[in-house]
DNA sequence: TATTGTTATACTCTATAACTATA
DNA sequence: TATAGTTATAGAGTATAACAATA
């Protein structure tokens, strides 16, 4: 076995526990209760991307529809997404974000993050450049 | 706002997404089912660090004793850690890995992280050089 | 009284399989 | 038939609260 696969396994087996571990604080990180980390994350993409069907925020979030299903109904529940009919195709529903759920991810930005923006605030410039790389490149390893 | 905080904030959003979705992908990569990510990330801890309380496992995992005892408890029925009593404190049980949960994890750290591996691989060496340094950073982030 | 660990209980997150409705 | 979504069901993962044993 070469040394760069080698490295390769090590940093497997590195970023996997360094990813469980942290993934682990920020769900522990929750003070509002009402809405989790998972709710939040699908309201994130709908503002970030838009109005999109159940199918494709399933997706984008790399979870299976019927995962996405419970999200969207414990959503429009709070009161946080609209499920519209799609205009031409009977079989499909569009969510949307309600005024609210602006309102809510406007105030998370400043609250729920702020345990980690403190934690970033505190990490040398360099470090949070090394974090805004990570960022993408993890986005790309989830995805393919 | 400063502009270095409202940076701090954008990286804060992105990079809780990125870690929900890449671990969810971790976690789902999984084909063997019958030892799971939580259960290889104790064992891993364990071999890394030597034999150790549950106490002292949890708080390497970032999660709560009673959490940790299930997973010993279902760790010790797979025949993968023993526990024996600590020699001088009566109240402390010192877990420990088995041989086969050592010959497990050999061949965990080829097959199990193959898929990860071969993404990395995939990678050129100055990403896999980010996310060595985003390990540790995240690593420390959980910490403190 | 403080610490370690466990039991009891419950909730979140996610999946697969089966079903319904529409294309 | 194929696709989009949902319902039904189950299992993994984790937490808090209460308890027992030992220091």
């Amino acid at each position: 076995m070469s040394r760069t696969t080698l490295d390769t396994a090590a940093l497997a087996h590195d970023l996997r526990l360094a990813v469980m571990r942290f993934s682990r604080r920020l769900r522990n990180q929750r003070v509002d209760t009402s809405v989790t980390l998972t709710h939040l994350a699908a309201l994130s993409t709908l503002r970030q991307h838009g109005p999109m069907s159940p199918g494709e925020l399933a997706a984008q979030e790399r979870v299976q529809p019927p995962s996405m299903t419970r999200v969207v109904v414990a959503l429009e529940g709070m009161g946080l997404v609209t499920r519209t009919p799609h205009p031409t195709d009977g079989r499909q529903v569009v969510i949307d974000l309600t005024p609210a759920a602006q309102g809510l991810l406007d105030e998370e930005a400043r609250a729920r993050e702020a345990w980690l923006s403190g934690r970033l605030q505190d990490l040398a410039p360099e470090e949070r450049a090394v974090l805004r790389e990570a960022a993408e490149i993890m986005e790309k390893l989830a995805g393919g």
